[in-house]
DNA sequence: TCACCCGCTTGACATTTATCAAGTGGGCCT
DNA sequence: AGGCCCACTTGATAAATGTCAAGCGGGTGA
């Protein structure tokens, strides 16, 4: 693997503290691997052969049952997945496929592991982010339960209007897949947009126009406890 | 602290392995208390000041937005709950309240964050931990958002049928927080029981007998990536 | 024993969400 | 330029779920 690889992993918080020694074994046995768009990374039920990194592009979570499908989540540069299936040695819950051209760093489950119990910096660094992963599902659970779908995405446009900092942005992901990750079909989707337009939002293919952030945070209601993803 | 709740807290595998002294250093701060039933333990966004661990009784941990409210989960002896929150030192992001007289002890999340730190045993079994919370809650995302209520149900009868290990069992808690559990009104609990009857499954009261295993086994569609909390 | 409380059930109805089918329109290839 | 593909939109309709109000019935306490 480049060494340019393996600094763009080395910063990542996971990584950043731990013994340079443990971090050149977990290196030893990784490799990285440019994927086109639309491919399947894992599949559900698979036993945890490699902890993934995301180096560029962006990976769909996904599950299915009963021939249904939904979108879990978005991993995007840089950061990891599927950690907790990798440390538990159990196999894992969601699929993942890029949805563009994406290079992907791969760790074997097997080291993460050996490394992990001999490195206590970075068991800690593990124990931080299985919580943050741990404390982002529940928040979701709880807009998913506490809110209806019109709700969802007014909370939604707000966290990415507070992520870009402006009141024009781009969806950085096909409206379809936003339906399926905010739990609704693509129509619905459709039909929420215009039901928040009285709120001062206006939608022009991809692109978000916030025109009354006042508004729509009154009807939004926005919680950190559900909302903030960094807390 | 009496030395029979140590005894308890120390065969969780939470503490199972960890070095004496440092447990004893945990259960130094830490005390036992008796709670009525249906008392706030604790309020969702107040710091983390202790790590719970209920010895006995039950805990529903729940979150409210919005005026409206939902049940999370329950914990039942032996377990602890808001280990997340205490490890990262950031706000509960459930309330939780006793549903019956409970026992539960506290350990100053300050005292857990140390030792954590000293610990690498007790830092792999936090690990474990949460992996295995996180797990369950991902879990739970998938039943909501790829089962209808109905769906829900008669996979929640199945689980309890697997727990039991029998075709007939009480349901552990109010008929109203298990509808709030599982994502939908009272009324349209009692309406799921009655739409389940066809399926060979006769309620009397919180009383539960499965006629037809098979066939409720058939529309239910267990999956363990889903319904197995145990993987 | 009786009356009351409270959780549960039931029915009627409203709302939300999904489904199905038919468009619309932008992007892209030839 | 023409035509096709595909995501998205729109409308009609159905299904799922929630709301409101009334009634039932077991348990509790006077």
């Amino acid at each position: 693997m480049s060494e340019s690889y393996k600094e763009e992993i080395r910063d990542l918080t996971l990584f950043a503290n731990m013994d340079e020694t443990n971090f050149r074994a977990l290196m030893r046995g990784a490799y990285v691997q440019n994927f086109p768009p639309r491919i399947d990374l894992i599949h559900e039920n698979e036993p945890p052969d490699f902890l993934h990194v995301v180096l560029s592009g962006s990976v769909d979570l996904f599950s299915a049952w009963n021939g249904r499908e939904t979108s879990m989540a978005t991993v995007r540069p840089v950061s990891t997945f599927i950690l907790a299936a990798s440390v538990r040695n159990l196999p894992y819950l969601m699929s993942a496929r890029t949805l563009e051209k994406s290079r992907i760093a791969l760790i074997p489950s097997q080291d993460v592991r050996a490394v992990f119990a001999e490195d206590s910096v970075f068991a800690q660094a593990i124990v931080a982010e299985l919580a943050q992963c741990y404390r982002a599902v529940v928040k979701n659970t709880k807009d998913l339960k506490l809110r209806t779908s019109l709700e969802r995405l007014a909370n939604y446009l707000l966290r990415q209007q507070a992520r870009t900092g402006s009141l024009e942005f781009d969806l950085t992901m096909e409206k379809r897949r936003l339906a399926s990750f905010l739990g609704m079909t693509p129509e619905n989707l459709s039909r929420a947009f215009k039901g928040l337009e009285p709120y001062g939002v206006k939608v022009a293919q991809n692109h978000i126009v916030i025109t009354d952030l006042e508004d729509l945070t009154r009807y939004a209601k926005p919680n950190p406890l559900i909302d903030d993803y960094s807390a």
